[in-house]
DNA sequence: CGTGTAAGGAATTCTGACACG
DNA sequence: CGTGTAAGGAATTCTGACACG
């Protein structure tokens, strides 16, 4: 173990692949990005570059759709699913500090 | 935890991006598979593919090179080592398979 | 030996648009 | 709304070769 955002977080791979590991044509793909579902990043150039946690986000969205499900209402999951996560942290964050104030104490 | 051979493992990044990554050439990383030190796989229509396994061995010899090592050495280099690794791995099978009848029995 | 480069072609990717439903 | 497709161009990748040292 050595790098920072691990491998599953990377963004290196090319659309092509990521149609190919997700059975997504490239257009669904594309499109699912201007609705702001994924977020690539671009090569100098321009080329979009996924991650291999973007790569799982597309199957479930995949899943999702065969489902019948809209992409807004992907969206709307995905954005309460991250307020619900924020929320979780903040909590903890905020134990953390009231644990280091009044909770086990180092003696002096 | 899903699929089998783990991010690092999947050959999913084009030569493009291995170069980006390890600051070697194309024609550097080409020449380093015609040498036979590394082994990407190929796309449908010939197009290389690489692991994040790859571009750490990559990397590393990268730094071979740069200390003036030859590539033929290195590849000595990495045959010893797997011949290592078989060993043990031969070892550790042996032990187990004693283990299995002479070690720690299940009462019947 | 190890690497750069020009060459020519094939495959990839990009964007904006029209189509259908 | 979600996706296919043709369009035109730019960037990517591939191979085999010549060059230099």
């Amino acid at each position: 173990m050595t790098e920072g955002p691990s491998y599953k977080e990377r963004k290196v791979i090319t659309i092509g692949v990521v149609s190919e590991l997700t059975g997504l044509s490239e257009r669904q793909i594309r499109y699912y990005e201007e609705r702001k579902l994924v977020y690539p990043e671009r090569s100098p150039k321009g080329n979009r570059k996924y991650s291999f946690a973007d790569v799982e986000l597309l199957i479930d969205i995949a899943n999702k759709r065969e489902e019948g499900v809209q992409t807004f209402e992907i969206r709307q999951d995905m954005i309460r699913a991250e307020k619900r996560k924020e929320k979780k942290m903040r909590k903890q964050l905020l134990r953390g500090e009231i644990n280091a104030r009044f909770g086990i104490q180092k003696e002096r």
